[in-house]
DNA sequence: GCCTCCATGTAATTGGTTACATGATTCT
DNA sequence: AGAATCATGTAACCAATTACATGGAGGC
């Protein structure tokens, strides 16, 4: 179950409410993993029963916010080192590219070029985001880290939407 | 639902029976999308009930062999350029790269390490798979451009694993 | 006063996994 | 004869999405 280890592993960062925690699935974490509000609510309280986190403040609004535990940092300890189980990933996107030959070369060149659109401003932001101050913190480094892995795997299928294309073309 | 279109997307290809299609889910297709036979036959027959594929053949063993009917086919076409509502990819492996900050350096590099392992034998196999002929068919020509972007992604990945370690020393 | 955003929750439904259950064919 | 593989299905449970529902705080 990774979305009460990606609950986890932000509430081990700093303290956050649900509201907070949905926005962060919004943002950079957004390719890994994504979950709404909610799911999120439930699984907060779920955590709280079994005290992988607590609740450390209330404030206006009925804003409630949480804190990983040490129990609850073990417990994400131990999901980290335990990788079997991980099923392959899943993309529609990509899925897609395999049924290609059933579209018209013009739709499929579209189909493409819309990967790669999306890809192009993907990359561009994570890009300003590893560009803005060196990080200093262990927290900040394995963040710049995971970005890294974002930014190459953008550039690398960005790359690929521009082959495709001409590999696609019907003249070929 | 993109379990409805994978099948119908694999069964435009050529009749299989739910059998062939848990397999293929476990093939080439797996890093993209998957399911189990227990999800597959149900749906199988809710396409059957919707006219989107027929049972062409029955054979030993109870084998039921099924083929995408042409409007299967249409529903497929109309699904490939309705994008939007496409939700982010889902990938537990790399949502534990967010949290690495969390273990000691050397389970950190432990874990990259085998990251790493991983991208290096998917790589060794899509690349198997690309040389061996050369593709003809449009059918052959989309899928080469699909293991294409497999073989880019499980590169990048493979590179900045190797960045990572160097990144993640202690020493720095 | 009205609009937007903040903030939390529940209910109904669909999608997906694990476990249960059965049996035929082929290979050794 | 026994094992491996082929082959299909159902049931129970868990995960995730969509829709329903409510209200406070701050800006204009």
């Amino acid at each position: 179950m990774s979305l009460r280890h990606a609950l986890l592993g932000l509430l081990a960062d700093r303290p956050m409410s649900g509201y907070q925690l949905t926005r962060a699935f919004d943002g950079s974490l957004a390719h890994v993993w994504s979950a709404r509000h909610s799911q999120i609510y439930p699984e907060l309280a779920r955590l709280r029963d079994k005290g992988l986190i607590d609740l450390v403040d209330e404030g206006p609004r009925g804003r409630k916010t949480y804190a990983a535990t040490p129990e609850g940092i073990e417990e994400l300890r131990r999901w980290m080192l335990e990788t079997d189980g991980d099923r392959g990933g899943r993309d529609p996107a990509y899925l897609r590219v395999f049924f290609l030959w059933l579209l018209e070369p013009a739709d499929a060149a579209a189909y493409v070029r819309r990967l790669a659109e999306h890809h192009r401003t993907t990359l561009a932001r994570y890009e300003a985001a590893a560009a803005e101050g060196s990080p200093t913190t262990a927290r900040e480094r394995a963040f710049r880290v995971a970005l890294e892995a974002g930014i190459r795997h953008e550039r690398a299928l960005l790359d690929w939407a521009g082959w495709a294309l001409h590999e696609l073309e019907p003249s070929r």
